[in-house]
RNA sequence: GCGCCCGUAGCUCAGUGGACAGAGCGGCGGACUUCUAAUCCGCGGGUCGGAGGUUCGAAUCCUCCCGGGCGCACCA
């Protein structure tokens, strides 16, 4: 269950008072108070009254019952809220006290979630195009533990097939000093590997850890096609499956699917759909609850088949989820370029890493919508990345953090006890305090629709109302130390979260 | 032809039913004897691709059109 909290405390004794699930939000115009409700609006038309007239019992009631300071209808129907100081106060009291816990726990039920990402095949290092895949992956993995979930993060790859047999001959070729096919792969770390002994996989699928584990991005499961391959009579047998023209069908158009699928050819050979009924059953058969898959647009057509294949081996299909992001274009000078890996003229994510850095890294990929297409020019990339949103961010951070220490031994969730009731709050520091208690709704809003970057959106608006409260108010020479601090406190907790759910660090210095 | 995604400021993008549509970058002009100027303050900037529709209310939902991206295998 969510945590209450201040925000959603309001929320449901509103919601009782008009008997209705209210909405809370932030009105744009400070006019228009710290909350507001459209519920009168809502209501109107069932209840035949006019918007105006419920709004102004909704609001004399909040009142009477002492929910908010003072309250009045507006507009066309909107009830605005104005809560009072020590009501803020409180709900730093209670950030302070939750820590890095805030916002945390908003699972109604715990779930057993198995995230697969990146699977990208060791035919060549991890590029650009996989770092959106991870990135997004694993920050929304990040936000299904942080809501409570028990999650799982796993890799898939290839051992064998065509891609992985021409992957071979290249550096075979190379061993013998002649150049690789004109279907293999031709990057200089195809060269590298030639210089080493025995099988390139290993060493190829090393690299590719490290530079993930560089990423931030952990994995608990590697799995091999071919440890697969075995368990796929198994998956077959309990598949609804008809033959025709020697080949073994899947009825994956009777579970939603646009067409039947081949699973035996007439050859004999499974093929790939096979495998994947296969992985898919083990999936299940490991006691996940939930299975996701993160693909780049150019899968979008494997939905349809995957849930299928869910329905098919007794599952509901919505506990198969894949979330579907657009691609990563590489510009250069203003024109588009190509990116094929055989070819070689990619961007490695290692070489992104070394230029920008990963915290720049991660915001910049998981900063746009998944839906959104990233253009990513790569002469620019450096130029435009040091003026990266996240750097404004971090900094608010390290400037509490310097607060903080030059506060000395304060206790300061002791501290933030003795606020007091009567503290006087300047309008600065009434925005930042509404602004953190966004929080919680802000994390279960982007887990839900499986959309971090609303987390790096929202944390620009924090440093915003941070940056904006410490230029104009002093923290430690003040009359409201104790509960400046306490806000100081409660901004650092909300920061480092919002970026710790994205991949990114806090740091205590710039 | 069919399917999925996108079209918002000069550029990169937020904003999926609410009140005059926002931010960063870029441009112009201000603010450091102060807990970090990687900051703050001000100015300029828009047919939310287009046309209909639903609604008290649409950038947001529906239909069609235009433009762009990605898919439509007995490949992996």
């Amino acid at each position: 269950m969510t945590a209450p909290h201040p925000v959603s405390r309001l929320t449901e004794a509103l919601s009782e008072l008009a008997g209705a699930e209210v909405t809370l939000e932030r009105p744009s115009d400070p006019e228009h108070g710290d909350y507001a409700t459209n519920v009168a609006l809502r209501l109107a038309a069932t209840r035949g009254r006019p918007p105006r007239e419920l709004a102004a019992e909704i609001a004399a009631e909040a009142v009477e019952r002492g929910l908010v300071e003072s309250a009045e209808a507006a507009g066309p129907g909107f009830v605005n809220l104005h809560v009072p100081d020590a009501w803020l106060a409180e709900g730093v009291r209670e950030i302070v006290e939750a820590g890095d816990a805030f916002g945390s726990g908003s699972a109604e039920t715990r779930e057993r979630v198995q995230v697969e990402m990146v699977s990208a095949n060791p035919t060549g290092p991890i590029t650009v195009a996989h770092a959106r895949n991870g990135a997004y992956g694993d920050s929304v993995a990040r936000l299904l533990g942080f809501a409570g979930h028990e999650v799982e993060r796993e890799y898939y790859y290839n051992d064998g097939g065509t891609q992985m047999e021409r992957f071979h001959a290249s550096v075979e070729a190379l061993r013998r000093g002649e150049e690789p096919p004109e279907d293999g792969y031709h990057g200089a770390y195809v060269a590298e590997l030639a210089t080493l002994p025995g099988d390139p996989v290993p060493a190829m699928l090393e690299q590719m850890q490290a530079t993930l584990e560089r990423f931030r991005i952990h994995f608990d499961g590697w799995t091999l096609e071919s440890e697969i391959e075995a368990e796929i009579p198994e998956a077959i047998a309990l598949l609804d499956t008809f033959e025709e023209e020697a080949a073994v069908w899947a009825r994956t158009s009777a579970h939603g699917d646009d067409k039947d699928r081949v699973l035996v050819r007439s050859d004999g050979e499974p093929t790939y759909f096979a495998k994947d009924a296969a992985y898919v059953r083990r999936k299940y058969a490991r006691g996940f609850d939930r299975l996701i898959y993160v693909l780049g647009a150019d899968h979008h057509g494997y939905v349809a088949r995957l849930q299928a294949l869910a329905e098919m081996l007794g599952h509901p299909r919505e506990t198969l989820e894949v979330l579907i992001y657009q691609l990563v274009h590489l510009v250069e000078g203003g024109a588009a370029k190509k990116v094929s890996k055989r070819r070689g003229d990619v961007v490695f994510l290692d070489e992104l890493l070394d230029t920008v850095g990963v915290d720049a890294a991660r915001w910049f990929l998981v900063s746009r919508g998944h839906d959104q297409a990233i253009e990513l020019d790569v002469d620019l990339a450096k130029e435009r990345t040091q003026k990266n949103p996240v750097y404004y961010v971090q900094y608010a951070h390290a400037r509490i953090a310097g607060i903080l220490r030059n506060a000395g031994d304060d206790d300061v969730v002791a501290q933030s006890h003795e606020v007091g009731v009567a503290t006087s709050l300047e309008r600065e520091e009434r925005e930042l305090v509404k602004r953190l208690l966004e929080f919680p709704h802000v994390v279960v809003e982007a887990t839900e629709r499986r959309a971090p970057h609303a987390l790096p959106t929202y944390a620009i608006r924090v440093a915003d109302d941070f940056h904006r409260f410490y230029h104009h108010h002093r923290v430690l020479e003040s009359e409201q130390r104790a509960f400046r601090l306490a806000l100081c406190a409660a901004t650092a907790h909300v920061i480092r979260r919002s970026l710790d759910l994205v991949g990114v660090e806090a740091p205590e210095r710039m």
